[in-house]
DNA sequence: ATGAAAGCGCTAACAG
DNA sequence: CTGTTAGCGCTTTCAT
């Protein structure tokens, strides 16, 4: 079969543990015995076997992603970062899609629990008690959602959101719509909650549309409210939505951005591959994908509870400016100064 | 730590075998005691470790599947798949970005090689060389890759293709543009190798445009190379290509489907989440996924070469319409016998 | 039907 | 510095 510490050590005419320690602690084996058993290992093509290893250290070197659905892109930016952080610190990564389901999704966990050093949970849809229930007895790190006292890493749309606000007050936008997601996500209550005190500082006027769908059809269904609304800028909960308020105001007839100018939040990042034209809110998926690993491996560093279990990493958000915002019709305002100099004109 | 085997015999009062065969051959232990050690084990929430088992039975219930950019949607929908079909097996799966990179793809594939009963390598950029040298030792299987007499899975477009062609000929069309991709990529080549006889067959005419690189970008780029073209159909080597015609034929003021029908290869599977319009061949990338892991597992029951090997699974794939296609202008043929009772007519 | 013991590949004391 | 030994959690003969 494959080839063993064993093999290598008949090889290199050394003992078995000696391969072992030329591998995992060098400096304790004189530069020629080592350089021999590497050799050895090389002409074997000998690669340790980590779960054996991890038998009797009881870290395997692996660790597990969960993950509702790996086909959204969201998810997928995010592993990109996992798996990265992870393969620099020298850790393999196992995947799991729970397809939305919190019983597949535990059932997954317990599969992988004992194969790994630590586990990284990206929008569990586990209830708390599941939660407690699995006890997991390894590291665990939340992702996009905070329990109770468990590290966890969550992006800030806030940021982003008052750069978005402030980039339309500086356009003379005057009423602007945000177009909400599901009542029930959390992500769209927490951006409309960020909204609001942006709109109120820089004194815009801001109305709130849906809740719709976050694919494109919800987009579709926006786009006529918007138009009716009077506001001349919208931000919509993601890029699926504005895709789908591009493309029916386009089969109206009116146009972006002279008709309204369009953010969204980058949730599915591929507003840059279909469009480089829509402005959006970018979401540091594969940011916190490393912050996730790297919060790992600090509790596989310090064991127990020493890092103080109250570890979050809060990821800003920021705005990144494309065409399809402008001035609205009618007004537009150059010095920045949104408030004070505003001289409408009609058009035409 | 975790709870062991040991511990779930002292619990249920039996020895240490006698739990592990009331776990892996039930038949072999009395009812009543295999209730008590299931209880037992249920009690203490025990889950056996699987990489001690595999040491043993050099089964590990693992797979790895090996992808260049898990953020690339055509690798994830493959992911999905393999996912799904492994979880049915019972087997978890390993993943590794390679980020395009053939030395890490080597380097990750050793790392989790022996971790594993055997691997899925997606669109391998390895050279022949590289996987000799590699003698994994384990069953591998390629996805949508031909190496030798290795099992495979590979997309056939040309059914998807022909479909295509029959459904521009119906419409009235008689001149149709290939937007072709990267002059490297197989797949573009077998595309446009699929589309001659196609065309030939109902005496259609085609054009070969590109090659563009198969962006959003390259689709602008495309865009005014068609409409020069005088073919009033294009078929996209994918459906980013796709996207950018789209989009450069609306900033010039021209449309979709009046003015050009158009046909993407669904490479990314979310022409339907951003626009719902876009007619595409769509490939199968889950089912290919599953395929991989189903001709995995035949190697997994049949050690050897029993199998032949010469597995190959060849996925075919089929036109989607939507409305991104419609006769010419100036003639159409409601009738579906476009070589005959056409009667070109200006329009205006 | 069940238990005792050996051993999978590896590392970690403990000697030398 | 290097070899010997024990044992990680599990399955699998081989007894009983």
């Amino acid at each position: 079969m494959a080839v063993t510490v064993n093999d290598v050590a008949d090889r290199a005419l050394v003992s078995i543990s000696t391969v072992s320690r030329a591998f995992t602690m060098p400096h304790l084996v004189r530069g020629t015995t080592r350089e021999r058993v590497l050799q050895a290992a090389r002409d074997m093509g000998y690669q340790p076997n980590r779960a054996a290893r991890g038998l009797i250290t009881g870290k395997t070197g692996n660790i597990a992603v969960v993950v509702p659905d790996i086909a959204n892109p969201f998810f997928s930016a995010v592993l990109k970062g996992v798996h990265a952080r992870a393969r620099e610190a020298d850790h393999v990564v196992f995947l799991a899609d729970t397809e939305e389901d919190p019983r597949l999704e535990e059932e997954l966990v317990r599969a992988m629990v004992k194969q790994v050093d630590g586990i990284i949970l990206c929008s569990s849809r586990m209830s708390e008690e599941q939660l407690d229930r699995l006890e997991l007895g390894k590291p665990t790190v939340f992702l996009n959602r905070r329990v109770r006292g468990a590290p966890a890493v969550v992006m800030d749309s806030s940021e982003g959101t008052r750069e978005a606000v402030a980039h339309l007050a500086a356009l003379g936008h005057r009423r602007i719509a945000y177009l909400s997601g599901p009542r029930e996500s959390w992500s769209s209550r927490v951006r409309l909650a960020g909204l609001r005190p942006a709109t109120d500082a820089v004194g815009l006027e801001l109305v709130e549309l849906g809740p719709f769908l976050p694919y494109f059809e919800g987009g579709l269904q926006a786009a006529d409210l918007v138009l009716a609304s009077q506001a001349t800028a919208a931000i919509a909960f993601n890029d699926l939505i504005a895709f789908g308020v591009l493309n029916r105001l386009a089969v109206r007839g009116f146009h972006v951005p002279a008709d309204l100018s369009l953010i969204g939040f980058d949730n599915i990042a591929m507003a840059a591959m279909v469009t480089p034209a829509l402005t959006t809110v970018a979401l540091p998926m594969a940011a916190a994908g490393r912050a996730a690993v790297d919060l790992l491996l600090d509790r596989l560093v310090y064991p127990h509870d020493e890092v103080g279990d109250r570890a979050e990493r809060l990821l800003g958000t920021h705005l990144c400016v494309r065409s399809s915002t402008a001035p609205p019709r009618g007004g537009t305002d150059p010095s920045g100064q949104p408030s004070a100099r505003i001289t409408p004109r009609e058009r035409n």
